[in-house]
DNA sequence: TCTCCTTGTTACAAAATTGTCGCATCAAGG
DNA sequence: CCTTGATGCGACAATTTTGTAACAAGGAGA
């Protein structure tokens, strides 16, 4: 999964132990994790980490997970965040009442490590196809994260490592703005001390490969913000 | 938080250090800060500065948190902004007394200032739509805040970055009426020093933006106050 | 070790944006 | 109708932002 920037799973679990089992193996699946102990902090990180997908322990004290989970359902900004609850009751009656709030979907306990990464996985894809090697397209580009080939036409495009992370970005969601912070952050990693004009000069790399067969440039600046596809 | 006008914070508290440290906290964050050290200067400065969020300390001498935030929920024109209540007390009745006086939300000393950031951030998202990408819209008149992207009726329209922030400022409160000092306060950000008559020369370039493909002119001068949408 | 490719930085040019002036107009009160 | 302060607007120079070529350093693979 080093194709494309990391996702961020945000795990609510109020028993240590447990979190940190999860939180180990999601690592591995390819997950940056966000942990939280209890359903407060959990409604904190979201808002800062905004993280791709959830996975919500059921009991918690205090603010409890099917709460958690009413809340963040309620928020046009947060809806689309896919929700995976974890309960400890089997009975059909709190499978019902949970889907009710909104989770998208369900695990009992104890369950299968391996059953949480692939619905995990599953709950991914849906809103990061490039993580997962759907194949991204936008006007006449295609992006294939699985083969790192992009193709403009019918002409195969040649291009960098960082040329490629920056055309995936912009290509999870067309047309919005990203900061040379946003960028930098994404495209380069955290914590990672670049230059910001750096990003203008991959952007002019990356327009010239996307235009090496011809074709309009697709990439659009937008003054005083940052650069966006289309 | 680069795209739209800086969102501005009332900051209540008497005590200096503590508010030096929040003030630090919430510019990091992003915010412009307006600093009252007491309840009688944080009337005044809601009226001055028209914040987009208050936080506000509970215990101070002479007019309290409370007493305040009773007499800003009162009025019709302030109701409307979120007030976030510090408060030494955990007892759970000053918290409803809080709540009942219309606090919007409640942080009890000692508390976290990421917490606090949190709290502040969800509120504002309450109130300023872009900063959160909703799109705003205004007779034939659309603003994208995550695309970057104005329209008008089909067309596409170009606007320079301090256009693009008077617009967004303009849309966010349709009709409502701001002065010259309000928004090279919101607009341009606080200390810098710019002419008033500079907001007049913006005000018109952004007319003629708004209006480079026909229409009529959606701003309205109101001699002697400042400018408005609609 | 020697290439070839990629990367970050810098310097400079080109382009867009900005603030201010000066003067024409306008609106409202007398 | 006239006065007066406020506003609209074209022009322009200064500043800021962006595009891009050049260059040196690092790394992978032969």
């Amino acid at each position: 999964m080093a194709h494309t920037s990391q996702p961020v799973v945000l795990l609510v679990e109020d028993e240590p132990a447990q979190r940190e089992v999860l939180a180990y193996n999601l690592e591995a699946e390819g997950f940056r994790v966000v942990q939280a102990a209890n359903g407060e902090d959990a409604l904190l990180f979201v808002d800062e980490d905004t993280p791709d997908i959830i996975i919500l322990d059921w009991m918690m004290p205090q603010l409890s997970g099917i709460e958690v989970c009413r809340r963040l359902k309620m928020r046009p900004e947060t809806r689309a965040i896919p929700i995976i609850m974890l309960s400890a009751r089997a009975e059909e009656v709190d499978r019902i009442r949970g889907l009710e709030t909104g989770a998208d979907d369900y695990v009992i306990k104890p369950y299968s490590v391996l059953e949480l990464m692939a619905r995990a996985r599953v709950q991914l894809r849906r809103v990061r196809p490039s993580s997962i090697g759907v194949v991204l397209e936008w006007d006449d580009i295609r992006l294939d994260p699985e083969t790192h080939r992009v193709y403009r036409g019918d002409h195969v495009l040649k291009l960098g490592p960082t040329e490629f992370r920056l055309l995936s970005t912009f290509m999870e969601k067309p047309g919005r703005v990203w900061s040379r912070e946003q960028l930098l952050d994404r495209v380069w990693g955290r914590d990672i001390y670049v230059d910001s004009r750096t990003v203008d000069v991959h952007i002019g790399r990356l327009r010239k490969s996307l235009m090496q067969n011809g074709g309009e440039d697709p990439l659009r600046t937008v003054r005083g913000a940052g650069y966006a596809l289309g």
